[in-house]
DNA sequence: TTGTCATTTATTGTTAACAATATTTGATAA
DNA sequence: TTATCAAATATTGTTAACAATAAATGACAA
């Protein structure tokens, strides 16, 4: 049952920009991947192609690989696309969630609002995700659920880049009310509630911003505007 | 502008699939790739590694890499998201198609017309997957139609393993009033016959039957029940 | 024949070395 | 300083050899 290296470095990066440690643009090594995962580069090349696969990771020939940067174009088919996928998925969930996907659901509100209390980013994006897929996997479409957790992905991209302030995550008391739909069954109200939660989402993005400065481990490390 | 070979190989078994010539079940051998492509074994890891994240092909550990075989199962979650994503694609389309786009969308059902009389079955299926995709790309969005695109792709496959008769493609005059809802910009109505006519493909499956015999290139060329 | 098992063959998985290409560094000149 | 360019360095791309695993073959016994 254990992982193959392949999988482990997918997971890992997945998890990784899931939770904004790792930001758009990221230059992703070869060299430090298989350091890190203490296996062959030959894996560490799989991985990257599985991920370009998925466009969460761009790779540029001769250049390397690199934490995919969405467009403002793409990020708005992007949340067009999640808000087509969500709607069905809510269609499909409504009626069918059981006792323990309800407590799940109820518990993970809880989490979330606990985790911005302490401002910890990284639960918080993680609580918001596991919500969202939540439902996903109680709609029961496998296929849905993977596009899912792929625009997810890349909506936290997206949220990174052109979300000014810290209104990255979703408004809680909208889980809240989409819960109880769920719970009493009510498909309409529950596809509507979905629809709405992510214009809300995606109306905090503000475009005008240049896309921020791109990344690499040297230029994070430097305070910035100084020379060594 | 040219390809890498890792993306000539990708391409080469998409269509292949597309095509109904490499059907479920099989055989992908390393070697078999890339001398057919003369180029050495990880550009063919690479690739496949690839189509694997798009769930059309499957990787077995230590057996190799083999053309997807969806269950029945899956084969509802295809259509049920396939029907989900047209549906979106439909509606964004309606009213948004050039005169270029309805010529072509009309040439393309005389095409298919003529080649399903000429029993051309590759290129039946060019055809069709081709009407659908090029109404996606009418709809603007990348996204729907990458995920459009490996839904079709897996379609053909299912097609192939559940569709007894040959009425795996669809019915042309289906597509013909498609263009007409989609030339008028009657969006209702559009929509409404995207989701009619997958349901009719849908409707032509058979799961009762054994998901047909596996293959490799051995069983193929042998004549059945005959040992050398 | 038919089934089982050891041997052989083929295929996938891993590793290391090398080549090709970017990137960085540092020197030189304006 | 600032710009330009060549050398040095680091990174990606390619190849071949080897190890590990699975499949095929054939011998042997029932």
């Amino acid at each position: 049952m254990k992982d193959s290296p392949e999988d482990l470095i997918v997971n890992a990066i997945l998890d990784a920009i899931a939770e904004q440690r790792l930001p758009a643009g990221t230059k992703l090594g070869e060299q430090a991947l298989s350091d890190l995962f203490s296996c062959n580069r030959a894996n560490v090349r799989r991985a990257l192609a599985s991920l370009a696969a998925q466009q969460v990771v761009e790779l540029r020939p001769n250049r390397g690989a690199f934490v995919m940067t969405p467009s403002p174009k793409e990020a708005r088919d992007i949340f067009q696309a999640r808000r087509a996928i969500e709607r069905t998925i809510a269609r499909h969930a409504s009626g069918q969630a059981s006792a323990g996907d309800i407590t799940f659901l109820r518990d993970n509100i809880l989490e979330e609002a606990a985790a911005r209390q302490a401002s910890d980013k990284p639960a918080e994006l993680r609580a918001s995700r596991q919500f969202h897929m939540r439902i996903a996997k109680i709609a029961g479409n496998l296929v849905l659920e993977r596009f899912l957790s792929e625009l997810t992905m890349r909506s936290t991209l997206i949220l990174g880049l052109y979300s000014p302030t810290g209104s990255s995550s979703c408004a809680e008391d909208e889980h809240d009310r989409i819960v109880d739909a769920l719970e009493a069954g009510s498909t309409d109200e529950l596809v509507r509630l979905a629809d709405e939660h992510l214009r809300h989402l995606e109306a905090g993005l503000n475009f005008d911003e240049p896309p921020a400065a791109p990344m690499s481990l040297r230029e994070q490390l430097m305070a910035p505007g100084k020379e060594s």
